[in-house]
DNA sequence: ATGACGATTTACT
DNA sequence: GTAAATCGTCATA
């Protein structure tokens, strides 16, 4: 994920996410068609960026995944810093006590926003033409068995939902922002 | 108009 | 481990 902000060049590889699969995911920010100003971008294209606000405080980013008007995302969950890491860590520590690891600096869906300055604004962007924010090809593409899956972090609905495995990391990566418990592979193709 | 809550993070005990 | 921070959003009335 490449991110361009005041002339400056940052990049993190992408190590972790969530799958958020449509109207019929109960976690989903689209769960039975729901459709409002928030959640619009979520609607576009694939390739359109879905950033919301949530908490009072943070935001998250998403890469929507679905036909217009199917609203499916992917959230980014975890960065490993590789290009721009200074400035990542001033957008980090500005708002911090301590200094950080790097390490932490976007092991987290709202970390890596602040990290990157992700927030309002890039709502709706366009990753396939915009020229300030894109994702591109690692420059090593991760194995398929080094790739784990898990229940998604904080949803809090007690139903299958809420256990289903769409949570997808990069094993034992020191940037994923909650380990993975049991070692399971993630399957070739997510149903 | 109102109120409950959230795809989180941080600091503190 | 527990709790506070902090406010936009949305369902309900």
């Amino acid at each position: 994920m490449v991110r361009m902000l005041a002339g400056q060049r940052m990049a993190g590889r992408i190590v972790e996410t969530e799958a958020y699969v449509g109207v019929r995911d109960r976690a989903c920010h689209s769960f039975k068609g729901r459709r409002t100003p928030r959640n619009e971008s979520m609607y576009a294209s694939a390739g359109t960026f879905y950033v919301y606000f949530t908490y009072g405080m943070h935001f998250c980013c998403n890469v929507v995944c679905g036909e217009v008007d199917e609203p499916i995302a992917v959230l980014i969950r975890a960065l490993e810093p590789v290009d721009g890491i200074n400035q990542m860590r001033t957008h980090r520590d500005n708002r911090q006590r301590h200094a950080l690891r790097e390490t932490d600096l976007c092991s987290g869906p709202a970390r890596l926003c602040q990290a990157l300055g992700i927030a309002r604004p890039e709502n709706g962007l366009d990753l396939i033409t915009s020229p300030n924010l894109w994702i591109e090809p690692a420059s090593e593409a991760a194995r398929l068995r080094d790739i784990r899956c898990g229940p998604r972090i904080g949803i809090s609905t007690g139903n299958v939902w809420a256990t289903r495995l769409l949570r997808f990391g990069l094993r034992d990566h020191p940037c994923i922002s909650v380990p993975f418990l049991a070692t399971r592979r993630a399957p070739r193709i997510a149903s």
